[in-house]
DNA sequence: TTACAGTTGAAAATCAGTTTCAGTTAGCAA
DNA sequence: TTGCTAACTGAAACTGATTTTCAACTGTAA
C-alpha cells in the first residue's frame, strides 16, 4: 500500500487542515526518498523545485505529519530528527545502514517478555520503547567490496 | 565496580589527555547523579562549584570520556544529547523515566535471535542496537497516586 | 625547573528550531 | 463563479545549543 496524494489530501482535510502545493512538494520529497531525511534536507531537496519555500513551513509541515502519524521520527545517530513515510500504520522499528542510510522496517520486535521482566524487576511502569538495529546494507556492503578488488 | 578519579586519571594519561581540575568536577558531576544529564545540566551543576568554567569545556571534555568509551550517550525523547558515566564496561541498555529522568540499567536484552533474523531476511550486516524502554519510574506513580488522593 | 603539548575561557560564528506578524490562499457555501 | 474566512505562508527576528578561533595558561614528563 502506498500514500498517493489524494489519500494524505483527504486525510488532511478531514483533520481541518489543507493541502497547498508546499505540502505536496514537502511530501513528495519524503515519499520519493528511501532514506530517512532530517527537516535540513528536506528542505534542501524542496527548495530545489519550490526556492521561495521557507524553512518555517517545513517545521510546520513535518510537526502536522507526524502528529496525524503519517510520518514517523528516526534517531539517527549523530543528527536527531530524521522523518520518514510510515508505510504500515502498526507497529514497527527500523534497521539503519550506517554508510549510506537506507532503511529498512521490520514489525516483529516481541520484547514483550523483556519488558514484563523489567517492569517486575524494576517497578516501573512502561509505556514503550525504541529500538533500532544498525548496520551496514547489502548494497554498501557490494560497493565496499568491490572497492578492495 | 566504580570509576574511581584515579583510575580515570590514568586512562587519560594513557591516552595522552590531561586530568585538569575542570574535567575532575565534570566526571565527579556526572559520576555523583543517578540520571542522565545534559550537557547544559551539567554546565549548572559544575558551574555552582567553579563559576568561571566555560561551556566550550564542558563539550570537549564531553567528547574526549566519550570517545575513550567512559561515557554513553542516552537518546531520551525531546532532548537528544544526554550523558551517563558507563558503569559496567560492558552492553547495556537503559530504561528511562518519562517524567523525572531516572534511568535505570540493565544488560539482558535477548535480541540476537532478532538480528540474526533480520540480518538473514534483509542482506544487513549488523553491528549495534539501539534500545530504550521508557516509563513511569516507581516514585513518580507515587507521587502521582498522592497527587490524586 | 623547564619546555611544550595539551588545555582553558571569552568572544564571535554557526546552526537548528521557534515565534511573530502582515499578507496570501485553499476550499467551503451561496 | 464568487466571496468569505480560517488556515497558511515566508520574512525577520529571536532563542538556545554547539562549534570555531585564539591568545593565555598549565599539567606533566624529562
Amino acid at each position: 500500500m502506498r500514500f498517493t496524494e489524494n489519500r494524505v489530501a483527504s486525510l488532511l482535510r478531514q483533520q481541518g487542515y489543507k493541502l497547498t502545493p508546499q505540502r505536496r512538494q514537502i511530501i513528495n520529497a519524503i515519499a520519493l526518498s528511501h532514506e530517512h531525511l532530517t527537516p535540513a534536507a528536506i528542505y534542501e531537496k524542496v527548495h530545489q523545485q519550490h526556492p521561495t519555500i521557507g524553512r518555517v513551513t517545513i517545521y510546520r509541515t513535518l510537526d502536522i505529519l507526524t502528529e496525524m502519524g503519517l510520518l514517523c521520527e528516526v534517531h539517527a545517530e549523530g543528527s536527531c530528527r530524521s522523518y520518514l513515510l510510515r508505510r504500515p500504520a502498526e507497529h514497527h522499528h527500523h534497521l539503519v545502514c550506517s554508510d549510506c542510510g537506507a532503511v529498512e522496517d521490520f514489525t516483529s520486535c516481541d520484547l514483550n517478555k523483556l519488558e514484563q521482566k523489567l517492569s517486575r524487576q524494576t517497578g516501573f511502569d512502561i509505556n514503550g520503547h525504541l529500538l533500532e538495529f544498525s548496520g551496514i546494507c547489502p548494497d554498501c556492503r557490494q560497493t565496499a567490496k568491490r572497492r578492495k578488488e
